[in-house]
DNA sequence: GCCGTTTTCGGCCCGACTGTTTTCAGTCG
């Protein structure tokens, strides 16, 4: 059982909960409980297999816990099939469609009998909807673009779609006259791993000027609203921007405010409402006369209630608050402290350019060393290296150092763990590598016994430095593979194997939460950007993101060290 | 349903916008 399963069964027990308009504080208690399994590292089951107490979790009680033991044995929750008994399944799907919340589902459901998208469309097609209490021919449209929307199946984006669109409305709106601010905030500031939307603040002289700019943009397909302090569109491709004009007074505030995430906003509000001070995106107040107190910055939004700045990337309401009372925060990777890549591929396999292309491009970016570390012969659709191909190959990697100066070429190779957890190539070629990476690219299904086993034999391989996107999962496309990380992790700290962080968008493998888990565990970490291409070194940032949102610092990151420290580490 | 250096009971963030309304409910972030 996935901590995704019991996490999807608390959702579910709150959008039916929802829907039945039940107390919206224990509706609130299920959506926590909900996010905070889905951000765990450790099993819930095996936790509770193993006498372990789920109740020290925050936001899980004794009811919870209940549900949890109940959900682990039986596979099912009792509480949500009586729920779903007086409330048809097909409804919480409707809540998923934009504007519609739990009210109009019931309303809809109630009067109309409706309990699916099509029945939902067919509704509205007939016109049946504008009758309904507080609903007209507006609502109807706005819900067939909602059903049209839903069925496009747009949801999230990855991070890096954010940064290609963020980045140009950056310079697209920047040299409007009167522009003197352009913050994106939301999830993408906090460098999340998916983004639902695109939210830009801006600090402008006349806001019509730069809303006429934005709503004419290019890549728009429909303008969803345009006013004096807010305007929406959306992109061709499904992702929709939203644009906030604001005041300078305000502008931390709100910058705070639009960052989120929810969580951490409603706790910095609880916060501050024990110290008689209100929050909001306009400043912070004292709470008994409405007093505005300050807000120009986001410095003093938390200064205000008595708090550091707490980087973007740390705002999920995962304990930021509680480290920064205590002056505990750490002391975040940044970009600028990695001094070498070690996992990239060349035209010997599946990469695009030679071992001096991606050396000049790495050396380019500020780095002194970089690992070369093409496949091994199992991953045939990328032309594999056997043995002899391989011996070959270092000894280019050995004349293109002498080729290039100011950068060290380290001789490395990424071995496929083999279904068994042996090694596709040899100790003794292994032996003759500087870095060697041990991955999964093949059998993802075993099941999680034998996989957890599979992966640690190879991490008890002595050849092995480094374990590769140690879960295997792919962005909105393809789930990690079922393993129990905590015991690979514990394996790893026990022998030393570095796990990294892959820095490929489309991986971000360790996830953040195991990062933070990994290195709690004493385990050091590596991130690298799997590069098929000289520019794909570029996508490291996406990896140091992923690493902060992870709580990781420059010492638990072995590719931040210079280089005879990271050799003498490997080996 | 969860939680507690004021509390084991009584709290639980805050405001804007939309569309439908004669004063507001619902949704969203």
């Amino acid at each position: 059982m996935e901590n995704k399963s019991i996490a999807d069964i608390f959702t579910e027990i709150a959008d039916i909960l929802d829907i039945q308009g039940e107390n919206p504080f224990r509706i609130r208690s299920y959506r926590n409980a909900a996010r905070t399994i889905g951000d765990l590292t450790e099993n819930l089951e095996n936790l509770v297999k193993a006498g372990g107490n789920p109740e020290e979790i925050p936001g899980i009680g004794k009811s919870m816990h209940e549900k949890i033991v109940e959900i682990v044995k039986t596979g099912k929750c009792q509480s949500l099939e009586e729920l779903k008994k007086k409330t048809p399944p097909g409804l919480t799907e409707l809540l998923r469609l934009d504007g519609l919340g739990p009210k109009k589902v019931k309303l809809l459901y109630d009067e109309l009998g409706v309990d699916s998208v099509d029945r939902l469309e067919k509704a509205a097609q007939a016109g049946r909807l504008r009758n309904l209490a507080g609903m007209g021919e507006k609502t109807e449209e706005k819900i067939l673009k909602s059903v049209e929307q839903f069925r496009a199946g747009i949801g999230r984006f990855k991070l890096s779609i954010g940064f290609t669109y963020a980045g140009a409305l950056e310079r697209y709106l920047g040299d409007v006259p009167g522009v003197k601010r352009l913050d994106p905030a939301g999830s993408f500031r906090r460098r999340s791993e998916t983004i639902g939307d695109l939210d830009i603040l801006a600090i402008c002289a006349q806001s019509s000027k730069v809303m006429d700019r934005f709503t004419a943009y290019g890549e728009v397909k429909d303008v969803i609203a345009k006013g004096e302090t807010k305007s929406s569109i959306r992109l061709r491709n499904g992702l929709q921007v939203d644009l906030r004009v604001l005041d300078d007074e305000s502008y931390g505030a709100a910058l705070h405010y639009f960052t989120g995430s929810k969580a951490h906003n409603v706790a910095i509000r609880e916060r501050a409402k024990e110290m008689g001070l209100k929050v909001s995106e306009y400043g912070v107040f004292r709470a008994r006369d409405e007093k505005r107190l300050t807000g120009a910055s986001e410095e003093e939004v938390f200064r205000a209630v008595g708090l550091p700045f707490i980087p973007p990337e740390l705002r999920e309401d995962r304990g930021e608050i509680a480290a920064a009372e205590e002056g505990k925060l750490p002391r975040l990777i940044d970009l600028a402290d990695i001094r070498g890549d070690l996992q990239m591929h060349t035209v010997a396999t599946d990469g695009k350019n030679s071992i001096l292309e991606m050396a000049k491009k790495a050396k380019d970016l500020g780095y002194s060393y970089v690992a070369i570390t093409d496949h091994s012969q199992a991953v045939r659709v990328a032309g594999g290296l056997n043995e002899k191909a391989l011996a070959r190959h270092l000894k280019e990697i050995d004349k293109a150092n002498g080729e290039i100066s100011g950068i060290r070429i380290l001789k490395g190779v990424e071995v496929d763990i083999l279904g068994d957890g042996t090694l596709d190539l040899k100790d003794q070629i292994l032996k003759e590598c500087d870095v060697v990476l041990g991955s999964v690219h093949s059998r993802f299904n075993l099941e999680e016994a034998e996989m957890t086993k599979r992966i640690i034999r190879a991490i008890k391989n002595p050849c092995v430095h480094i374990l590769a996107h140690p879960t295997g999962r792919l962005i909105l496309e393809r789930e990690p593979y079922r393993v129990n990380l905590k015991e690979v992790m514990q394996a790893a700290v026990d022998h030393g194997v570095v796990l990294e962080i892959n820095a490929y968008p489309d991986r971000l493998d360790l996830r953040d939460a195991d990062a933070r888990m990994a290195r709690d565990m004493g385990a050091r970490l590596a991130i690298s950007t799997d590069a098929h291409s000289a520019l794909q070194l570029e996508m490291m940032k996406f990896g140091v993101f992923t690493a902060r949102r992870g709580w990781i610092e420059a010492k638990d990151v072995i590719n931040t060290y210079p280089l005879d420290q990271m050799l003498k580490f490997l080996r």
